[in-house]
DNA sequence: ATAAATTAATTAAATAATTCACAAATTAAG
DNA sequence: CTTAATTTGTGAATTATTTAATTAATTTAT
């Protein structure tokens, strides 16, 4: 299977797949078809048949695909087990909520310490500690390559500061729009922005 | 202009633009020139044209766009100020966050109110009163077509109702993959999901 | 006024992504 | 063991999207 770079509406698309197949797995369901996954997620099986083959040779014909098999090479070719060091810039209520989402470990790494410029939300001693913005430059840990923003003010300082740093993708969860180097990938994880998504769709195009 | 049908890509850079605009306006700028937003945005002037003209002739050769048209133009034919009401069900800490959000109703609508399974997040006086996830029926308002999922438990179920309601899209912050009827659209905002593409863009293809 | 410079809109070309259609592989049944 | 029924994987065809090239409108400077 060689190095056919992966179409970028694919990798879009594997985040999809590994969590049907972990719910999948769940259920106690051990193999599955194309055309099965396709039911379960709404897209083509021919497309996922597709999707899949970037991945190595990972069906049997006649047979389907090995649910376990699956999800073994989304962790080991895409390197979602690979212990992801993740910080947390901003600690307030949306902060607390991803630290406690406790599986992150399971899924693609771990957030090792948050950042926040308010005092009252520094706390060394958690389990994830809350460490003041002014220490990133210091505390950031060793090979860390993403972050996730959560701050609301001086959110294009902290980019600059995150980007000098090495950071190389940014998960945005702040309402405004950033701008990174060329080497710095965003992806914006934005409510506003979906709901608009979801109103442009129902609302456009039939006038 | 007419009716071609706009590109699904297109739809999902629309909110990038709006947002931008929005931001250049309250720096005071009034006018803009699709390389300029090109660079700001790092789309391809030609993009924004070509994405822009699927809503009308919106910008005069030799000059640029007015921002303001532009914003006015987004919120009349794409209905982002028609005030949508929003149902929030779940009102932990990511619903609190998202309640606290204070400029929904400038953005796309407002949330009108949320549910909570968990008796402790009741509040029917809140200026956004949750009330208990048993109410859902007879407490969702009139006309009301979105809803923001951010639920723990029972999530497929949750969906069902939500779907038997006639609610027609769902902003899905769950970590579970759902399933709905063909007319009901999800758009999944999840971190971990955000996360993974971020580590599979950068890991994979390059072995 | 007029010419030069600028910039959006549009047509055409190139790229990317999806889907079709079928060969190859596998299972399962007889 | 052989055959029929499946179901993947993949070239080829199609469709969608992006980019380039061209055209037309507008402004600015003279």
């Amino acid at each position: 299977m060689e190095n056919k770079s992966v179409p970028k509406a694919t990798l879009q698309r594997y985040p999809i797949y590994l969590k049907a197949l972990r719910q999948l797995k769940s259920l106690g369901i051990e193999r599955v078809m194309s055309s099965e996954l396709s039911d379960y997620v709404q897209i083509k099986s021919t497309t996922i048949r597709r999707d899949l083959s970037f991945l190595g040779t990972l069906g049997k014909q006649g047979f389907g695909y090995e649910v376990d098999d699956l999800i073994e090479i989304f962790n080991e070719k895409l390197g979602v087990d690979f212990d992801e060091k993740i910080i947390l810039l901003g600690a307030g209520n949306l902060g607390q909520a991803l630290m406690n989402y406790n599986r992150w470990s399971y899924i693609v790494g771990e957030i090792v310490c948050a950042f926040d410029i308010d005092e009252k939300k520094v706390n060394r001693d958690y389990s994830i500690p809350v460490y003041p913005l002014d220490e990133l430059e210091e505390r950031i840990p060793e090979g860390c390559r993403i972050a996730i923003l959560t701050v609301s003010k001086d959110v294009q300082k902290t980019v600059n500061r995150l980007a000098k740093l090495g950071i190389r993708g940014i998960v945005d969860f702040t309402h405004e729009h950033i701008i990174v180097p060329k080497d710095v990938t965003v992806k914006a994880v934005d409510v506003v922005s979906a709901i608009q998504e979801l109103v442009f769709e129902t609302n456009a195009i039939n006038e």
